[in-house]
DNA sequence: GCATATTTAACAAACGTTTGCTATCATGAT
DNA sequence: ATCATGATAGCAAACGTTTGTTAAATATGC
């Protein structure tokens, strides 16, 4: 069906070999020959078999991405940064989403081995998965104990934390409420730790009654919100651990007449485009995604280029930044 | 490096044939070699090589994606649908983004190719490229005269238009503007022509210079409405031509202190999810992204399936909905 | 002009599968 | 027992590349 190395090499009279050389610009073809090839290439349109050429050379040009949501736009950016970073490097992208779900990211992974991927990029959504004998150059978005013997990259959970509840207690804001992502378990316990520890460096302690798990999504937000509230006990500030649950809060006390910034504060995570909105404007941490994207396919590509002589594995740690916009008080300390 | 189906043949004392039976199902090998041959396969962890696999049988279970933005929630939403229908039927994904460029564009068609997929579903940014003697299975997302020879699956844009100025005029406003996404050529003038209609079937006509061209982004749609009411001629209502743009119109007006839907009537296309937030709550044309996405998916599936016998070409339509939410006026006709 | 060094090109094996064909072996019918 | 039958297993070619080795051709030095 397609044109093969071996119908150039009959058309011309010149054995696979050279073909091959010149097409690759080896040495070992004479300069007339190997413009001979390239223009019979051309002509015949040519298109080399990338599959052929893997079997051999044991690289595919290709790496498996998996991550735990498309539409959330967390990970659509750093997505977007794996796949600008992958293109400059002429790689292609494999993209797999497994919808929070550990069974299907796992069934995921394999199918990524078997596709002979030169390496994998994971946001796991499992808690307990083990990926231990894998040879294959794996980074992790966002690593845990589990994971210690692999690179990963990922942004400063517990210094996120501890700016957004800093930020909270600035404006002046005393209850604090928490919401986590259930989905992700760890990191909303690491911003939890920073925002545990902000609070003690004033001498407050956190309670551990206002910290409640939400969904990661607009909805989950709004409900978590509608729990913490009917409760009655006061709050005046919330933490949710990512914009859209932020989002979710400020749908909440928008339905209940609850005066944002004045009455609560709100504040959230990731700083997703559309947290900026003029009809929103959440404060919130601000995660790097994109950087994080092309950071991730640039150290995984430096692993895979380096994957005989082991080195110590990388852990690389981005800074977040807090974000201010109009859902928290302007502070009265600077 | 990894364990090939040899190995397990050397370990067993059989052939790499029977290896292969067992492993496919296939009849030729008896009950109990078969069982001796999967168990040993499982307990070495073999993984077959799907690049191999491939080279045999030519095919990849893979299919190439090009989309040209992945920020854009309606890409995404369509990407999701993709993914999902793809992950049902053991395929996996290349995603592309091209940025709107068609060189890049082309460039990626090509990589995909080579990368032997099965098929390649692409929304093309080129008012002019031309695939032409492409042999392998193309979904195009929104076809237009170049392409007539692939299939495709769309939603019908003229009668979105058509269902967005019919909405406008019903709800009693008179000066409309249009705002174009220049990215989109072909895609916003279907979506005029359905404008003109509505506006004619009341005996009335469109005025082309209340039509102007934006970026199809927030920031796109907010300069393209300054530039619109700055000309100082009157408009009472907006039809951005996907909702980035209209939430973009929605902000200008925030701005200049212009009320909506009072004042002016704003509505947008595409109907992503943020469209729907209760800041925002933009009146919208609906567009069924995902089912869009798993029917491109399905739809190619088909085509990779009977590629030798030769079918008529396909042109699936889906049909846009109105939605109705804040930005407009109630309507004073039914 | 001859021996030697160097460039150029071809051969063939390898990558890890699948599969048509052939060989072996037991089974059952005669 | 003999022969045909059918199941089981192995051989080897093929998919489209890359690459080490070898052979032929050309260039170099004297």
């Amino acid at each position: 069906m397609n044109i093969t190395i071996k119908d150039v090499a009959r058309e011309l009279g010149v054995s696979y070999s050279s073909i091959s050389r010149a097409l690759n610009g080896k040495e070992g073809v004479s300069k007339a020959t190997r413009k001979k090839i390239l223009e019979a290439a051309e002509r015949m349109g040519y298109q080399p078999n990338d599959l052929a050429r893997g079997l051999v050379n044991r690289i595919s040009k290709t790496v498996g991405v998996i991550i735990p949501d498309i539409n959330n736009p967390f990970f659509g950016e750093i997505v977007a940064g794996i796949i600008d970073a992958s293109n400059e490097n002429e790689y292609n992208i494999f993209l797999c989403v497994s919808g929070w779900n550990p069974a299907l990211e796992k069934e995921y992974f394999n199918t990524l081995l078997k596709k002979r991927v030169d390496g994998i990029i994971l946001k796991s959504a499992g808690k307990n998965e083990d990926y231990d004998n894998v040879k294959s150059p794996l980074m992790i978005i966002e690593r845990y104990s589990k994971y210690h013997e692999f690179d990963s990259v990922e942004v400063d959970n517990e210094l996120g934390g501890y700016l957004a509840v800093n930020h909270l207690l600035d404006c002046g804001y005393e209850h604090l409420a928490f919401i986590l992502g259930k989905e992700d378990f760890f990191a909303s316990q690491r911003r939890l730790k920073g925002a545990r520890k902000a609070l003690e460096d004033r001498g407050m302690t956190l309670n551990e009654d206002m910290v409640i798990e939400g969904s990661f999504s607009i909805e989950g937000g709004r409900q978590a919100a509608k729990q913490l509230f009917e409760r009655g006990k006061p709050i005046d500030a919330v933490f949710g651990m990512n914009d859209l649950i932020g989002m979710g809060v400020l749908q909440y006390c928008n339905e209940s007449d609850i005066s944002v910034p004045d009455q609560v504060g709100v504040i959230g995570y990731d700083n997703i485009s559309y947290a900026g909105l003029p009809q929103i404007r959440l404060t919130t941490i601000h995660q790097p995604k994109y950087e994080l994207g092309k950071m991730l396919f640039e150290t995984l590509l430096d692993e895979i280029k380096n994957k005989d002589n082991a080195k110590p594995t990388k852990k690389i740690i981005l800074n977040p930044e807090l974000k201010i916009r109009k859902t928290t008080r302007s502070g009265m300390h600077p």
